[in-house]
DNA sequence: TTGCAAAATTTGCATTTACAATGTTTATGC
DNA sequence: GCATAAACATTGTAAATGCAAATTTTGCAA
């Protein structure tokens, strides 16, 4: 039999209470070191894939690009990031961590980590890969929708 | 072996980088019907759940209550909910869809659905239970973790 | 019954965000 | 080689958000 839809039940609606839930939590965290959840991302992508470009750094983080660009105006303030234009091609521009920026987002990993491993603690090792599998197969899913209707 | 840790293959970052995709496909949609995201949360549980005082909405819909207080009065304005307070507790404030918000949220629904569809289409009916479960489990946990280390 | 703490919501205010418009620099067609 | 388009990034502006403070109503103890 077909069941009825049920909002609270459905993907997105769990999917958005969760990651609420467990930004919230790294969030208050945060907070002691001045930082937000956005800087956090933007640091901890600049530190696994290197410097990246304004746009490239938007689609890693999800974050939308004008804001990104204000939001890496106030990294640089704070001296977490630098921000050149390079000389071969002078429209995009290079982003990167600063040694402290570095630092800082190396002690913040873990704690990130922490959060992430109480979640998911009741899970195996095999089931939390099938877990972020089927996170990174779903989010394909819907690029794909989104390139055949824009 | 113990693998190194990846930013981009953390659980938290699998989790908003879909959750912030889907809502985006969706906004557009709700755009239409001059309506935000939230505001569609708020309808879905109410017609779910039926009429809610402001924090149980609050807490089902994952909005901080002060947001949620002013959505609501965007959202009376607009005439798809009402706001009355109960004469037996005068503290407390009952929310409840307007016929004119019942309406729309049913022809809302289907919508979102579809977008749920189109993620989760490579998945079988076991997969996708077996993984709205773990959604919810995580957020059992992470839970429990805020009880305990307030 | 009165006064005080707790519960529930609202509001003040500063920050963050998104969309559109604008500004630069590079690439391309003729 | 020059005009024009395309690629990237930034900024203007209005709306959304979050925290703390204020407000209102209820419950409770003396």
């Amino acid at each position: 039999m077909k069941m009825p839809y049920r909002f609270t039940s459905s993907f997105p609606y769990l999917l958005n209470r969760v990651g609420v839930r467990m930004g919230e939590l790294f969030s208050r965290k945060l907070a002691a070191h001045d930082l937000t959840l956005p800087m956090y991302r933007v640091m901890a992508v600049l530190r696994q894939e290197g410097a990246q470009r304004l746009s490239d750094l938007s689609a890693m983080v999800t974050v939308e690009i004008s804001t990104l660009s204000r939001l890496v105006t106030a990294m640089k303030r704070k001296g977490l990031v630098s921000r050149v234009r390079p000389e071969d091609n002078g429209r995009t521009v290079r982003i990167d961590l600063t040694k402290a920026g570095e630092k800082l987002v190396d002690d913040l990993m873990p704690i990130a980590a922490h959060f992430e491993e109480v979640g998911i603690k009741t899970f195996s090792h095999n089931e939390v890969a099938w877990l972020k599998n089927a996170l990174k197969q779903i989010h394909d899913n819907l690029q794909d929708l989104d390139r055949t209707i824009p």
